[in-house]
DNA sequence: TGCAACTAACTGACCAGTCAGTTATATGAT
DNA sequence: ATCATATAACTGACTGGTCAGTTAGTTGCA
């Protein structure tokens, strides 16, 4: 698997700049293979490459590397396009569309869908990552879907409804679908089918699971 | 909070019978504090009252009793209500809200919910526990929804929905706002509000986010 | 009196974190 | 260009603490 080091080549590289992306490349792969507490920063510097001395150059302890990976994870999250949600101003609806399938995507890419599986796990050993991944994400997005669907109830498009808790209904289920998926093993008979999860949930969440009236002619 | 052993009193009671759930329950206190990796053998022992080696005179290891708590709490869900909603006739939105509202009364209960989410933590180094928990509760639960949905839709009630992923719509977003404030300690103002998000949640369910057409007189 | 139930001290494996020593490479003098 | 020197980058063997599981011996009770 790895290629046999030369016997002329140098022991080792010197390249401080590539060396913490990498350690947290490794330690991701292996949290996500065998959880946190399972791995051994020994495994995390074999799999970047360098001793476990290196690993600890870069990290002063093991929460640390866990740290810097939810931390990574949160960086790019920050610039996202929030603010075209926030300035929306026409039928609410097609945006909660859009919102899901932006969601599909995420949490289609095992890499990024890790993150929060991780936080998840340690929440309890670690409640500063929960804390964090709070801070930085979920109070930037929530409030602005709660205002998505506050707006769109005063301009008539939605029902009358909580906005707060409304947003468990909207994304409630895509997150049920994939935590069933990944705990349980349970999918549809086709594989994850996240596309035909969030359509059928879209037309429930919008019209209703009861069927339609015959007053539509 | 232990009562002082008496000077006089003898060293320990001779109580095979009671044991191993003296053992569960210290455990299961311990494991929703701190969980599973964090939880010494010798810490539940105490909790229990008794030795270590005492502990290893019911289970032959600590995974065992992790197993054993997962057992003990998927015993009574056999015997349940199942065969009521599986004979059920009418209208299925009256047991959909029947069924929500008992989760809710589940999910409450610290000590209920305490182990779907030892397996949520513990799945990666055990699986068999996830296994486990799907066979004797999942699988026995949601084909019986899934029927439900079937026959509300074949009778009318329902519009035609995709029964399997269904499920997810309905129950997800109840799940979404417990592990919410779980994980994150996200809550609406006034706590939990299990009834408020289940009452706001079942007229989206029901007649859908969308704001009502004119018709209706 | 016998033995199941129990205790408490022990063992051995494991692993995060340390550190003394080694190697790669940048810098500057020749 | 070539070499001497400095130091940042890195290695790998070691340590100290932890803890699951074991066992030799003690105690409660029928």
């Amino acid at each position: 698997m790895n290629e046999r080091p030369a016997p002329r080549g140098p022991k080792f590289r010197r390249r401080a700049e590539a060396r913490p992306d990498e350690v947290l490349d490794a330690a991701l792969d292996l949290f996500i293979e065998q959880g946190f507490a399972a791995t051994r920063v020994d495994d995390i510097a074999r799999r970047a490459g360098i001793s476990k001395g290196a690993v600890y150059l870069y990290f002063p302890s093991k929460e640390a590397i866990l740290e810097g990976l939810v931390r990574r994870a949160i960086v790019p999250i920050a610039s996202h396009a929030l603010s075209f949600v926030e300035n929306y101003d026409g039928d609410p609806r097609l945006v909660i569309t859009m919102v899901m399938k932006m969601l599909a995507t995420k949490l289609g890419d095992p890499r990024l869908l890790a993150i929060p599986k991780l936080i998840v796990r340690e929440v309890i050993v670690f409640p500063e990552l929960a804390a964090m991944y709070r801070r930085e994400v979920l109070d930037k997005v929530m409030p602005v879907l709660e205002g998505l669907i506050k707006k769109g109830v005063e301009q008539g498009y939605l029902r009358q409804v909580d906005p707060h808790l409304t947003i468990r209904s909207i994304i409630g289920p895509v997150m049920l679908h994939v935590a069933m998926a990944e705990i349980f093993g349970i999918t549809p008979p086709d594989g994850l089918a996240l596309d035909r999860l969030i359509d059928n949930h879209l037309t429930i969440l919008f019209d209703g699971l009861s069927a339609p009236q015959e007053v539509k002619q």
